[in-house]
RNA sequence: GGCCACGUGGCGGAGUGGUUACGCAGAGGACUGCAAAUCCUUGCACCCCGGUUCGAUUCCGGGCGUGGCCUCCA
């Protein structure tokens, strides 16, 4: 078996080799922290998380270094600042930390390393740091400094465009970039503006200023993974220009062919069909998602799972019912996984070593080298799995625990699931009103049992009638 | 206009050169006081036109359609 992914510059699935068989090394692009994330922001940093995973399955956890900056310095982050009226640095800390939390809640284990771009302006004890990437380029003569403002020469490097197959002149053909006076061509791009004293700055040979707004990640990518690294993720939205320009900024400062062997690209992500914006008022955050959404918290585990039934690299419709099917599908696997094994519904899995670090399946471990088909994983895999566990004597034990094996290797945890679903729900009271209405059928009064019927349901409870008496579950 | 991706049953979404994935919804039945719950059964498909082939939904070409990017958006 041999993992193949999808490589956006050359457009083709390749088998995957590591530049040094000991250490695989991968850059994806992590959030501007301004705001709360939304689940689009989430798609990057679950689609990666899976790839993650695999990684370190294939080449062991010591064996795999993952990157994700956290952008600290931007003028979104500024005008926010100035808003709110606190300091910027407050308002960063405070948006990373919601981010950590967010990402952690869908099953997204920490990256082994999360630079933020401020340490990278200038930093004696890295390799590399913006400021010395940006004299280099200017040494060699790909970059040039004018009214307090460094460029980058777009035409000093012939093949600029290849990640997004853009010629140079079809570019100007566009002409929507903004045409400022100090640029020697209209694409040239800004590695270095000035700062007036209310904007953070910092010293540096042309005054006091920050970086532009692709620096960072060729500065902090080439000092924590070196100049060519193996993997750089990212959404395809950053294709051109931000990764466009990161190539250019990182094979001309370091004369090399290649910046990543690699580039990956997830997909737009869509809300009920349209473009997801605060104008049209369908803009969903994580945390509205995971404390409320529609009157229901939901589970990080439904959302991973809603949203890793779509191939990373296809656009995404993300919907209510997208995300209830998620969440009815793992209750499906919490039942099968409760039942097969014999477990409690509260039971932790994290404290079953031969759950939680059991070996994965080679079907499940096929599916995924084949570029992380992560749907053909839930669909087919998953499915095929509840489908053998099911049989006349009741649930096989083999095919449950493999299940459950499985779902935690790509990070979903159907008993994540099912207490941090439950926990929206008022046990007690819904089983009070249990009685009630078994004691008013018993009774024949069934207008009554009805009504409790209907006012569980309101609560998102249906209940399930059988011979020995009736139970619960959380509604679709 | 340029670049890219994609077009599978009511919806979501895999897969395959010849043998109905799957989930939801729908239909029928069982159970039930009744059921939207539960269980069983089941109908429904591969955008169009050419080509290659014994045979294409699957490969190739063209067309049409949809979406994305080309604006510091993941």
């Amino acid at each position: 078996m041999e993992l193949k992914l999808y490589d956006t510059l050359t457009r083709e699935k390749r088998v995957f080799a590591p530049i040094d068989p000991d250490r695989v090394r991968m850059y994806v692009c992590g959030p501007t922290v301004y705001d709360f994330a939304h689940i689009g922001n989430a798609r990057p940093v679950i689609v990666f998380d899976v790839l993650f995973r695999l990684l370190r399955h294939i080449y062991g956890d010591e064996h795999v270094t993952y990157v994700r900056n956290i952008t600290d310095v931007d003028d979104k982050i500024n005008a926010r600042a100035a808003e709110r009226g606190i300091p910027i640095r407050e308002l960063t800390d405070e948006t990373y930390k919601n981010f950590q939390a967010d990402v952690a809640a869908l099953g997204c284990l920490p990256p082994t390393v999360e630079p933020r771009a401020t340490d990278y302006v200038s930093n004696p004890g890295a390799s590399v740091d913006m400021i010395r990437l940006i004299e280099r380029l200017i040494k060699n003569g790909n970059a040039y400094a004018a009214e307090g403002h460094v460029l980058f020469d777009v035409p000093s490097m012939p093949d600029y465009g290849r990640l997004s197959k853009r010629a140079l002149d079809e570019m100007i053909a566009g002409a929507r970039v903004e045409v400022a006076p100090y640029k020697r061509d209209p694409q040239d791009f800004v590695l270095w503006k000035p700062s007036n004293p209310s904007e953070p700055g910092w010293d540096s040979p042309w005054g006091r200023g920050r970086p532009g707004w692709h620096i960072e990640c060729s500065a902090m990518s080439a000092a924590l993974l070196g100049e060519t690294f193996d993997i750089h993720g990212g959404g395809i939205d950053l294709v051109f220009p931000h990764h466009e320009n990161e190539i250019a900024q990182s094979r001309c400062a370091f004369h090399t062919d290649v910046m990543a062997n690699y580039w990956m690209h997830n997909g737009f992500l869509q809300v009920e069909g349209e473009k997801m914006s605060k104008s049209l008022g369908n803009f969903v955050t994580i945390r509205e998602l995971l404390t409320g959404w529609r009157g229901l918290p939901w589970s990080g585990d439904a959302i991973r799972f809603a949203m890793l039934t779509a191939h990373y690299a296809q656009p995404i419709d993300w919907t209510d019912n997208r995300l209830a099917e998620a969440g009815a599908n793992l209750h499906t696997f919490h039942l099968v996984g409760a039942k097969g094994l014999g477990l409690t519904d509260e039971t932790d899995l994290s404290t079953l070593p031969e759950i939680a670090h059991g070996r994965p399946s080679d079907r499940l471990l096929q599916t995924l080298y084949d570029d992380l088909n992560t749907p053909a994983a839930i669909f087919t895999h998953f499915f095929s799995l509840v489908r053998e566990a099911d049989s006349k004597s009741g649930i096989l034990e083999t095919p449950a625990r493999q299940l459950l094996i499985d779902c935690l290797f790509m990070g979903i945890d159907p008993f994540r699931f099912y207490r941090t679903q439950m926990a929206a729900f008022d046990t007690h009271k819904i089983q009070m009103l249990i009685d009630q209405r078994t004691a008013a059928r018993k009774a024949k009064d069934f207008q009554e049992s009805d009504r409790i019927r209907d006012e569980l349901a309101a609560m998102g409870v249906v209940l399930k009638d059988s011979k020995d008496g009736t139970t619960w579950a959380i509604a679709r």
